[in-house]
RNA sequence: GCACCCGUAGCUCAACUGGAUAGAGCGUUGGCCUCCGAAGCCAAAGGUUUCGGGUUCAAAUCCCGACGGGUGUACCA
């Protein structure tokens, strides 16, 4: 319809001999202002240089009566053209609801463009902790939006298991497994403290008694041992979210098959390495960084971008269209370098697509929970998970737009209440089946869609609740394509609270379970459009839809 | 110091990416169950969108400058 009336209004536009420009609309806020606007004819004052609402006007009269399904057109304001609809269109649309069910949402915006999402990439030295949790969700998230919007996704988790990180691992997990034998052996300074290390170490102790005491050739043991016990951590913590990736993509590998190598001969030969203080230089100044940046140690190991930015030419080179990174604020300092490099290597870098995050804090009601990594006691992801639910889990991470402070208040969180926004939306799920149930014990048909739409009679919806409500379950698909194109999946939250909002009036002020057997099924009509749309967006932010609770 | 993000009701945040009268939840105050789930609905109060300039028909949104908060600024990742 919007496309429609698009090309009419333009076809308009060039037979008044107005010059040609990009027409857009809008949903207005206020609803007396209809159901579509168009600053359109603003527009062509500018730049033809008329009186707005006087193009308007002349846009206007042209375009009367050329489409059955809007009831109405005015001009308001500064000259704004609002559009209204008759209730037969709204009806007319809803049907596709009831058509698609399970499917009412999905488009094929993306094209099935090859597409790569990676994040979590925590490197296995420990559990995940609380602050991951925002990464985990967002992502998933905004898989799940692009892959509903028609894009071929695969799922990404990048690790290291070797460098610097690990070998703080297994010295970490030594000390402890020493100090578990009894012996006052110290502690390496920057080592991980974290209790689960001691709970690795012990482990060890009962599988290997001592025997690995002597020899520092076992140490690569101790790497082994640790990286397994926090990698089956980190799994089943993503297993307990419903979050899977399709593909472990390991740091190491780029070693193996010279990938490595080959982007330093690469920058040799085009003169953007070289060597100095005994380590070699990217020169990263090139492509806008702030200074040239080490990518081999003097020690002759590589620094993280190296290998960072081999990593990301291997996606281009795997056909992704597509790439989207998904990164906390704290590492944002990579960026700039990363893609620099792809630069260098002759990557377009448009289609990489980098979401930061910001941090989260943690409050219990009006305390503040502090995280500091000294601690031994760390908060981790399955420890929030314990406390708050799965559900409130994922929905309290993706509520927010992703680059502002999420503040996570943990006692909100947990409360089986009103108070909590999570339950407004599952609540608005299980009254309907409810009401769904109770008429089938009233002996309707229990809710098919098919056959719920061949026996509707649509002319009975009418009531201004009812067309409310129909109007927003109309706009998933539209709404979830747009979260998917913008990467801001705390927008179908928003969306998700406005359509149970929308379906708690009405079932306020109109009964569905009635005498009159044709109304009766238009409504239960209704409410099974809403559930299906609730359902479908809670399943793209992995909350559950409970028929009870 | 420099780079990035943010500053909106008492608190936590929206605002369709430049549109019309800036909206929700919590908290506060009041109303609504002989009837399909009151985990719900309705209403009231609460604002110079941190401040100062600019751009234009139109600015919370874009630009410049202050102030305040966060995150970075490694031959760690």
């Amino acid at each position: 319809m919007k496309d429609l009336l698009k090309q009419k209004i333009s076809t308009v536009i060039s037979e008044l001999q107005l010059p040609e420009i990009e027409i857009n609309f809008e949903k207005p806020k206020v609803e007396a202002h209809g159901d579509l606007t168009t600053n359109a004819a603003m527009l062509l004052a500018k730049v033809a240089k008329k009186n707005p609402r006087e193009t308007a006007k002349a846009i206007v009269e042209k375009l009367s009566g050329a489409f059955p399904e809007i009831s109405s057109i005015e001009i308001a304001g500064p000259g704004f053209i609002n559009f209204k609809f008759s209730p037969s269109y709204f009806i007319e649309q809803s049907k596709e609801i009831l058509r698609q069910g399970e499917h009412f949402g999905k488009s094929a915006a993306g094209a099935g463009k090859k597409t790569n999402v990676e994040w979590v990439s925590a490197n296995p030295t420990g559990p995940l902790h609380s602050g991951h949790g925002r990464q985990v969700i967002l992502g998933a998230a905004i898989s799940k939006l692009l892959e509903w919007t028609g894009f071929d996704v695969t799922r990404e988790y990048y690790f290291n298991n070797a460098g610097n990180q690990m070998r703080m691992l297994a010295e970490s997990i030594y000390a402890r497994y020493r100090q578990e034998l009894g012996e006052d052996y110290p502690f390496p300074e920057e080592g991980y403290k974290g209790d689960y290390i001691v709970d690795i170490a012990k482990e060890i102790v009962k599988e290997k008694g001592d025997t690995l005491k002597q020899s520092d050739d076992e140490k690569l043991y101790f790497k082994k041992a640790g990286e397994e016990w926090c990698f089956t951590k980190i799994k089943e913590t993503l297993e307990r979210l419903g979050v899977r990736h399709d593909v472990f993509y390991n740091e190491d590998s780029l070693y193996a098959t010279g990938k490595i190598q080959e982007v330093i001969e690469e920058f040799r030969k085009a003169d953007l390495a070289y060597d100095a203080e005994g380590a070699v230089w990217f020169r990263a100044t090139k492509f806008g960084a702030e200074k040239d940046r080490v990518i081999v140690k003097s020690s002759g190991e590589p620094t993280y971008r190296l290998p960072d930015i081999a990593y990301h030419r291997e996606k281009f080179r795997r056909g992704f269209e597509l790439i989207v990174d998904i990164f906390g604020a704290d590492h944002i300092a990579t960026i700039p370098d990363v893609l620099a490099g792809v630069e260098a290597l002759g990557y377009k870098t448009d289609s990489v697509k980098v979401i930061i995050h910001q941090m989260v804090s943690f409050v219990n009601g009006d305390e503040l929970i502090k995280m500091s990594k000294r601690n031994a006691k760390v908060f981790t992801l399955d420890d929030l998970i314990d406390l708050v639910g799965v559900d409130a889990v994922h929905y309290f991470f993706v509520m927010r737009s992703a680059n502002t402070h999420l503040e996570f208040d943990i006692a909100l969180a947990k409360e089986q209440s009103d108070k909590n926004p999570v339950y407004y939306l599952q609540y608005a799920h299980a009254r309907i089946a409810s009401i769904l149930r109770h008429a089938v014990s009233e002996g309707f048909t229990p809710p098919d869609a098919g056959e719920y739409l061949r026996r509707t009679d649509f002319s009975l919806i009418k009531e201004k609740e009812e067309i409310d409500l129909l109007k927003i379950l109309i706009e998933l698909p539209e709404i979830i394509q747009s979260c998917a194109l913008s990467f801001e999946p705390h927008r179908l939250t928003t969306y998700l609270k406005e359509a149970a909002e929308s379906f708690h009036r009405f079932y306020h002020e109109h009964r569905v379970i009635n005498d009159d057997k044709n109304l009766m099924q238009a409504r239960l009509t209704l409410c099974l459009m809403a559930k299906i749309v609730i359902a479908n967006g809670c399943k793209i932010l992995g909350v559950s839809y409970p028929e009870k609770m």
